[in-house]
DNA sequence: TTAACTGCAAAACATTTGCACAACC
DNA sequence: GGTTGTGCAAATGTTTTGCAGTTAA
């Protein structure tokens, strides 16, 4: 039962320094990404609010997203997917991808963030942000491909 | 100076145990492919390649990086850009992605190949693939900003 | 010869944009 | 009141598909 209370007034304060209006569609889209673990695509966002919000429009969300994602309020997630997945976590942490059924999901490696990157990155620029992606099967798709091979 | 000899025979072989083609196309695509450090899209190896094919079509290049991928030949790169991009590595590597440019370079780093990953992530699944991913800024990108900031 | 492949054109899907009305400050 | 945001519709960009002629095996 998390409500994170933080997270929107830190959301609400940023818009304000931004001069950016605090609208009932970005604040109802901020709040379905903060309670959300699925990562979501514009697509499912609009689905999931269009039923509380009958006259949202895909394009709004498309456009919210784009100022949230400006803002830092929201991160574009690494997919190998079609369609854009986002994220309204801050906190550092990694991703394990299912490739069977394409969920994904978050865990922590706090020794992996403690590692220091090799050398030869040196040469190559400066690393702003490190993490890994895991690809696999999760047990919901490890169970169904067992009971039909 | 490497001219991928092992890779194009086994692609050749590959694609005989399929059944498939080896068309003129098919074995330029992934000529490209291995020749390139730069995991193009499909469009930027449709831009290279007409030069030489001028009958080439762009739909083949989808085909075919389809085909590729399902053969284990190419792989699709995690990306948060709109176009997909294509690598024939097969060796384990990480990448490191410019913001700046959308430069994609590979580094290796076999201290984190030998790690071991977090206990929580049995709960999950099974991981197949295990994969870092860099964000930050080229040399390049760096010192044009030093230059206009 | 014949099954597989390619190029063309058109469709499908994901995302962005121009404009007029509506909502926030 | 004035600026910013939204919804609609249409445009754009990326990828996929149906079909008829072409090519590798």
């Amino acid at each position: 039962m998390n409500d994170h209370r933080e997270q929107i007034a830190h959301f609400e304060e940023t818009c304000r320094a931004h001069g950016l209006k605090i609208t009932h569609q970005r604040l109802q889209i901020y709040h379905v990404l903060l309670q959300s673990a699925e990562h979501p695509s514009a697509e499912a966002l609009y689905k999931e609010l269009v039923r509380k919000m009958p006259t949202l429009s895909l394009d709004t969300v498309y456009r919210t997203l784009a100022t949230f994602e400006e803002l830092g309020l929201v991160k574009r997630v690494e997919t190998i997917g079609s369609q854009a997945r986002f994220e309204a976590k801050i906190e550092q942490h990694h991703h394990f991808f299912c490739d069977g059924c394409g969920q994904l999901k978050d865990f922590i490696w706090p020794s992996f963030d403690a590692m220091g990157l090799p050398e030869e990155l040196q040469e190559v620029g400066q690393v702003r942000e490190k993490n890994v992606v895991l690809h696999g099967l999760c047990r919901q798709c490890l169970n169904s491909e067992r009971n039909s091979p």
